[in-house]
DNA sequence: ACACCATGCTTGCTATTGCAAGCACAGTGC
DNA sequence: GCACTGTGCTTGCAATAGCAAGCATGGTGT
């Protein structure tokens, strides 16, 4: 059994606190929770029950469902494919170019994916893991 | 706070659990859980961690979903704004890195409208370039 | 220099989770 | 009658979730 992965679960929490331009006591008061243990959630030295994750993603405006993602807790839906195109082009909350720009990323990452092993052109990517570089040519190239 | 609804969380899961043939031990075997436990679990003495919850939905082969909803974790269905951050964190075939870059493009985006105050579909001649900029940042920041 | 405030972290502590071991009751078979 | 097996429940107990209080550091005035 995987067992959480609470590590990746605090890093990404802090990183959508920070991103939110929260404090810890800040997010911790807006969560009902007490400061020292969201510190202690975010550094990956507890697993929070699932009411406590529920209080952080309602304070950080976050899914639920995306949180227990993280963690590890709630599988991946099957059957993500189109999902993502779909629900980026019905939220209200972006314009058109951005979700423009959103979908061709995405477009991009698969593309890169599914070649994995085969002929790697594009300017040498090491390994299998960077992606990063065909996904920085598609930013530079969409995003202006 | 209004806490889990403990009560109709166990019933639901001894509900689920008969309906499936299933004795106690059965399916406390077959989720990793001590017998005694889901007893007390199922006669709503005791609130299962989110962990536990996810091996009893697994092992019932229900939606984890579904149990968090039973247990007022998670909300019945949430507004669609929410649903382009789950729908890429549910996508297999895109990889964890690829992921985050995706959300922090999409996070910049909707806060950079936040700040705009609204969403203007298509920006005249003025200030075009602003979404492009901030998009940009953040994609530099993450992929490199 | 000093006070003042915000940031995150450490330290005890209590309440609760989750389990191993065992109990009580009902069949079923001999 | 008696053993055996399956059902769910009770009882301690170890581990840990979650908090109140306080610490350390860094900024910002004055």
């Amino acid at each position: 059994m995987a067992g959480l992965n609470v590590g990746s679960l605090g890093e990404y929490i802090r990183e959508q606190r920070r991103n939110a331009q929260y404090s810890l006591r800040q997010l911790a008061e807006a969560a009902g929770v007490s400061n020292p243990y969201l510190s202690q959630i975010e550094r990956g030295l507890r697993r929070p029950s699932a009411e406590i994750l529920q209080q952080i993603a309602k304070a950080l405006r976050i899914s639920a469902e995306t949180l227990y993602v993280q963690a590890g807790i709630l599988d991946e839906r099957e059957e993500g494919d189109r999902e993502v195109r779909t629900a980026i082009m019905a939220d209200p909350a972006i314009n058109d170019r951005q979700k423009r720009v959103l979908i061709e990323i995405y477009e991009a990452f698969r593309k890169e994916n599914a070649q994995d092993g085969a002929v790697r052109d594009e300017r040498g990517a090491a390994d299998g893991t960077e992606n990063g570089k065909a996904g920085r040519a598609v930013t530079d190239t969409y995003l202006e």
